[in-house]
DNA sequence: CTAAATGCAAAAGGTTTGCAAGGAT
DNA sequence: ATCCTTGCAAACCTTTTGCATTTAG
């Protein structure tokens, strides 16, 4: 119990995406709601397709189109992040709470796991001020075999 | 003088190139030739697209398909690293005496700059040992706005 | 000769866009 | 009434592949 992450009350994040929505002067649609619900309840990094998937699940008359733009609209609201793995999609994971980590990545299972470690970002920060860089982003990514895959059965 | 990397004698590409394709029962041709020699002389980090160009001013008759493979035939001979710079294009930069940097990159003009930190290595290596996992590579990509770019007239 | 290489054209596969119809304010 | 949204279909774009022809060994 000692480590349990402190949810924010529920409905925070529908609060802010209302409120980009009003500031952005766009719509609050049905499709939207959906959407963003079955994005939250969400674990991990999916992609538009796999989303998409999921919200046809809830309603079926969703079309790609609005869960891929829906997507790209929750990113620029920050409740979506973007994450690259490098399978060749595009995946997002949940921002609103987000608070920076870098993925090891198990090239057998596709597995992601998330890190945070303060002192690779205390020398990235180091880097770029040395470099007189304006630093956005960043992003580490490790490829490797988990522990998982590296015990099971090698064929 | 120091510290000037020592150039291996000129031709050890192109030696283990040959060595590589002997290994693997493939050919020598024209073509491959004439891409190694570009891919050498070429600076930083080039896409397939980019090279193709680049090889059609000396030879005009290389079709793409040719570059592209080859490229991916250079990676595996471990003289090309892939490098996912995020724009889209899978790029390569040279591998044969590469060793291992990340990259920063600058959102506005595009400028790749190349960097090496041993104390992140050290923490990789030991993130990846406290997860049991076998690395098998990693990529830390830092986007922002490089310095010449800060200073320009922002309009 | 035989297997590999080449280049064209077309297929893939994910991402993005145009547009007519429908919906929110 | 107006402007945004939706979903379909099609366009885009880079990466891959099929195949008939040519070429290295």
């Amino acid at each position: 119990m000692a480590r349990v992450k402190k949810q924010e009350a529920d409905g925070s994040e529908h609060q802010a995406f209302y409120d980009c929505l009003r500031k952005k002067n766009l719509k609050r649609t049905a499709q939207r709601d959906v959407i963003l619900n079955v994005f939250l309840h969400t674990q991990g990094h999916v992609s538009s397709e796999e989303l998409y998937h999921r919200v046809k699940q809830v309603d079926p008359s969703i079309g790609f189109t609005t869960v891929y733009r829906t997507l790209k609209l929750l990113a620029d609201c920050g409740l979506a992040h973007q994450v690259q793995v490098g399978d060749g999609y595009t995946r997002y994971e949940q921002g609103f709470h987000y608070s920076h980590h870098d993925h090891l990545i198990c090239v057998r299972c596709g597995e992601l796991t998330e890190f945070y470690n303060q002192r690779l970002e205390a020398i990235q920060h180091q880097i770029v001020r040395r470099h007189q860089f304006k630093m956005l982003d960043h992003s580490l990514r490790i490829w490797g075999v988990c522990h998982k895959c590296q015990t099971a059965t090698s064929e």
